[in-house]
RNA sequence: GCGCCCGUAGCUCAAUCGGAUAGAGCAACGGACUUCUAAUCCGUAGGUUGGGCGUUCGAGUCGCCCCGGGCGUACCA
């Protein structure tokens, strides 16, 4: 069953050519409308060829309406309306044999080859592993696991990447920090550094660490100990971090270390690639990259006048290894705190000879947590932040993840914990779970009650208004995934649930479905069956589970 | 100062490429369970889309100028 919106435009298409009017077949608009009046797709056609040749844009649409073919499988009936609209209204036959179409596909129902199996990658969290995942990774952890898996269903090869800032001072801060504490339990003192890590997770790294090891460190002079111990508390946190991210439901295809990075001198190998170039210079002492050339703001350093690779260089090199291993598209998840850095990566890598448009990068948002309606305050220096894994605990990962997606990500997010938690009406998750248990239960129900739906079923039996907004609903499931997939916006999909519930359950209202009317009850169960696919295939796509019952 | 994100109903948000009468949910009020799950449904009320000017057949959407909020602006990561 091909796109309706592709037909439509075909048969558009066909009507302009006998008219003489040359116009891209794929720029044809046609889009679902939004009152049953107006029929079930509409075009405005009419009104942009009327701009172009002067002539009156209801005389226009006339003149393609008389040309149009009208195939009675797939239009009933064609209307022009207000300025100059072309309404189509869709046959009983076409929404009927949607239902087989869905039943027939199963769980490819809104999948498409549109990426033709391109090799691509997303980058995400990346937090770095000095201190708990706080609720924006949290966020983008949501956000990159959903894009991940809409991009597949769009037909390209998806890999989810993790990198791991396991190097440089940062990790040295770690482990001073952790030192101090550690020592502090063997009744010693080392002083605490200057920003160092505070909050409790340190003390329990050096709990940690001080059952296990015992004191063996404390004899170590402070060097040594501050970087056995940054080891240990490193992998400490970076297993911590993989298990939350288990836990969360998103599975990284790779955890890839900055720390390989440097044993291989990636980053000197890429400032050989940038001098080659020609892009750079030494002053003050120190090695710049003209950033500026490719629209960043200023020049930036890229090995520091203490001969320091900066963390940019090395972040070039990660990004050069990524297409080293056969990525064709990039793509990162960032902080909003580092919207100032998409600049100069993208000027690198375009100074060295990679397509413009390979790499992007997706600034997520902040996120305000809400307790009783009050925004909580939180200071990542006194160590007094709510992490990732507290939220998934308390709210559960289906509402966590809905929340965190069902609103673009360029939006700062509030995120009310006691609304998440409610088990009840004012909480949209339940609403569109609840649908699908709803309709769990109805064929639970019609197997007991014994009503086959092997054999013939008599789809004609279907005619009533709630059941052609239900399926003109389903059918919309595949250009939603597209539409959310290309222009990154996941919350489409979240939207597009919330109102196939809505328009599941006005159904349920107004019909029934298991009836003395065996003929009528088939049918409808087929329609039930299609319309669980619809359900379970998008909340598979958010990773949210599908209850059976609830 | 400059750059990015944002401003839509009391609250949280939608609105596809610039389309028709700007939509949902929550909160408020009034109704609907003898019937496949009431975690549901129906109804009422709620708006100068922060303000102004412009672009055009048409602007919440595009451009310019204000107002307000958030973030960034390192030889840190």
């Amino acid at each position: 069953m091909k796109e309706i919106k592709q037909i439509l435009q075909t048969f558009i298409s066909d009507a302009l050519k006998k008219m003489n009017i040359e116009f891209a077949v794929e720029d044809i608009a046609l889009e679902p409308t939004k009152q049953p009046e107006h029929g079930d797709w509409a075009t405005n056609i009419a009104m942009q060829l009327a701009s172009k040749t002067g002539t009156s844009p209801r005389k226009i649409a006339g003149d393609i309406v008389n040309k149009l073919e009208k195939d009675p499988g797939i239009i009933e009936r064609v209307d022009i309306a207000g300025p100059g609209f072309i309404n189509f209204h869709l046959s009983w036959e076409y929404f009927r044999r949607a239902v087989s179409h869905i039943i027939e596909l199963g769980d490819k129902f809104g999948c498409t080859d549109f990426g033709k199996g391109e090799k691509l990658q997303i980058e995400f969290v990346s937090a770095n592993p000095t201190g708990p995942l706080n609720v924006v990774s949290a966020r983008a952890a949501s956000i990159g696991d959903i894009m991940a898996n809409l991009l597949s269903a769009i037909g390209f090869s998806v890999d989810r990447e993790f990198y791991i800032n396991d190097a440089g001072r940062q990790v040295r801060l770690l482990g001073a920090s952790v030192s101090s504490r550690y020592m502090e339990l063997f009744g010693q003192t080392e002083p605490f550094p200057e920003d160092g890590y505070h909050g409790d997770y340190v003390y329990q790294l050096a709990t940690e660490i001080a059952a296990e090891h015992g004191d063996r460190f404390t004899s170590m002079n402070v060097d040594e100990r501050i970087a056995a111990l940054a080891q240990i508390s490193l992998e400490k946190m970076v297993a911590a971090q993989q298990r939350i991210m288990a836990q969360f439901g998103v599975h990284f295809q790779n955890w890839f270390a900055e720390t390989q990075l440097r044993q291989q001198k990636a980053h000197l190998q890429v400032l050989d690639r940038l001098q080659q170039t020609g892009f750079t210079y030494e002053q003050d002492g120190a090695i710049w990259f003209r950033s500026s050339q490719f629209g960043d703001e200023k020049d930036r350093v890229l090995i520091t006048s203490d001969g320091e690779p900066t963390y940019f260089l090395v972040d070039i090199a990660y990004h050069c290894s990524k297409y080293q291993r056969g990525y064709q598209k990039l793509f990162d998840i960032w902080g909003p705190d580092h919207h100032g850095y998409i600049a100069r990566m993208k000027a690198a890598l375009l100074a060295l000879g990679y397509p413009e448009n390979s790499f992007s990068v997706e600034i997520v948002q902040q996120v305000n947590l809400l307790r009783s309606g009050e925004v909580i305050k939180m200071s990542k220096r006194a160590g007094k932040i709510i992490e990732m894994e507290e939220v998934i605990n308390e709210v559960g990962v289906d509402a966590a993840r809905f929340f965190f997606v069902n609103r673009k990500c360029s939006s700062h997010l509030d995120f009310d914990i006691d609304l998440a938690k409610k088990q009840s009406d004012e909480n949209p998750v339940y609403y569109v779970q609840y649908a699908h248990a709803r309709i769990s239960n109805i064929l639970k129900y019609a197997a007991e009650q014994g009503i086959s739906i092997d054999g013939p079923v008599r789809l004609d039996r279907i005619a009533e208004p709630e059941e052609k907004q239900l399926l003109k609903k389903l059918l919309q499931l595949t250009e939603i995934i597209v539409g959310a997939a290309t222009s990154w916006e996941p919350h489409r999909l979240t939207g597009y649930l919330l109102e196939l519930a809505s328009d599941y359950h006005h159904f349920y209202q107004k019909q029934r479905v298991v009836s003395e009317d065996i003929e009528l009850s088939r049918a409808r169960l087929l329609l039930m069956q299609a319309t669980k696919i619809v359900f379970a295939n998008s909340l598979k796509i958010l990773g949210i589970s599908a209850p059976e019952y609830m």
